[in-house]
DNA sequence: CTTGGGTCCTGTGCGC
DNA sequence: TGCGCACAGGACCCAA
């Protein structure tokens, strides 16, 4: 999925077109993500004011001046597409996506009054969206739960190693729960751990101290060096205006099997293994 | 309680 | 060229 970062820089690409903006038209192409959408979805979207747009680990959320707030999970493939009549036409042939109405994984297009199309497509419909009273979101089951912003002020090593106490767990698959955390996914925990020089496997409950200050050092660095770059950019992800992020050249480890550790003066070579069915990334040699 | 594994879904890239 | 398989950014759910 879409992580932090690229959740972000898709937030930052709705922003500018939503926010104040009139929804005028909303077009429901499916009853279901990965979870059945609201009741009468549509309806409810039609009409509202965005008041705001924000993002909450790896949420998007629309406050909307109907009280709801209109949240979206882009799961591993979700993606938005913003479409400004006048741009598109001086610019043909930016979108690498075919058009819309044409796309089968087109779940949703909006309209807003100034005339922006907005489209949400998700191939593997891992993604998922809601419609919750803005005042309840806090207490709602998919925020109850969510540590921290690893961005924000509550992040820091005291909260981390009391998340990890007692737990035998690698640190690596730790730091993927999103209450430990939240926003960190596959990619930016390996490149967070290599840069804060710990091994993936380590068990989370012997982070010492040290270890757990470069780890929210590193956590904030990687976040948002990447962040900065506009985010990764993935087979199935680009961001809302159809441009690309660059910091998937800035990886020092994911994807990089059998190439040299990155790290100046170490001699080793990048390793990938499984940990909890999923790859994880990172140099044997200097992270311990 | 933690932990591991299976699950949802589709597309892509690889070896044969 | 076709086919089967491994793998892909997430996270829920259940059994042990």
């Amino acid at each position: 999925m879409p992580e932090l970062p690229e959740v972000e820089t898709v937030r930052r690409g709705l922003e500018p077109v939503l926010r104040g903006a009139r929804l005028v038209r909303v077009d429901q192409r499916r009853p279901d993500l990965r979870f059945p959408l609201p009741d009468r979805f549509a309806e409810r979207l039609t009409g509202a004011r965005v008041e705001a747009v924000g993002r909450r680990a790896k949420y998007l959320l629309a406050a909307l001046d109907t009280g709801e707030t209109w949240v979206t999970h882009l799961g591993m493939t979700g993606r938005f597409l913003v479409q400004r009549p006048e741009t598109d036409a001086d610019a043909p042939g930016r979108f690498t996506h075919p058009a819309p109405s044409e796309d089968k994984h087109t779940h949703l297009v909006l309209e807003t009054e100034a005339g922006v199309r907005v489209t949400f497509f998700d191939a593997r419909r891992f993604g998922y969206m809601g419609l919750i009273p803005t005042a309840a979101l806090p207490n709602h089951p998919w925020f109850a739960a969510l540590g921290p912003e690893p961005l924000g002020p509550e992040f820091d090593a005291g909260r981390l190693l009391r998340a990890f106490a007692g737990r035998t767990q690698a640190v690596k698959t730790v730091l993927l729960d999103q209450s430990v955390v939240a926003g960190l996914g596959n990619i930016y925990v390996c490149e967070a751990l290599h840069r804060a020089r710990i091994s993936p496997r380590r068990a989370a409950g012997k982070v010492s101290r040290p270890a757990a200050e470069r780890l929210v050092e590193a956590v904030r660095t990687v976040l948002g060096e990447a962040v900065a770059a506009g985010g990764s950019t993935l087979r199935d992800y680009a961001q809302a205006d159809g441009l690309s992020g660059l910091f998937q050249h800035a990886w020092a480890v994911y994807g990089r099997e059998d190439e040299p550790c990155p790290r100046p003066g170490c001699a080793g070579v990048v390793k990938r293994y499984p940990q909890g069915g999923r790859s994880t990334f990172g140099c044997s040699r200097c992270q311990r």
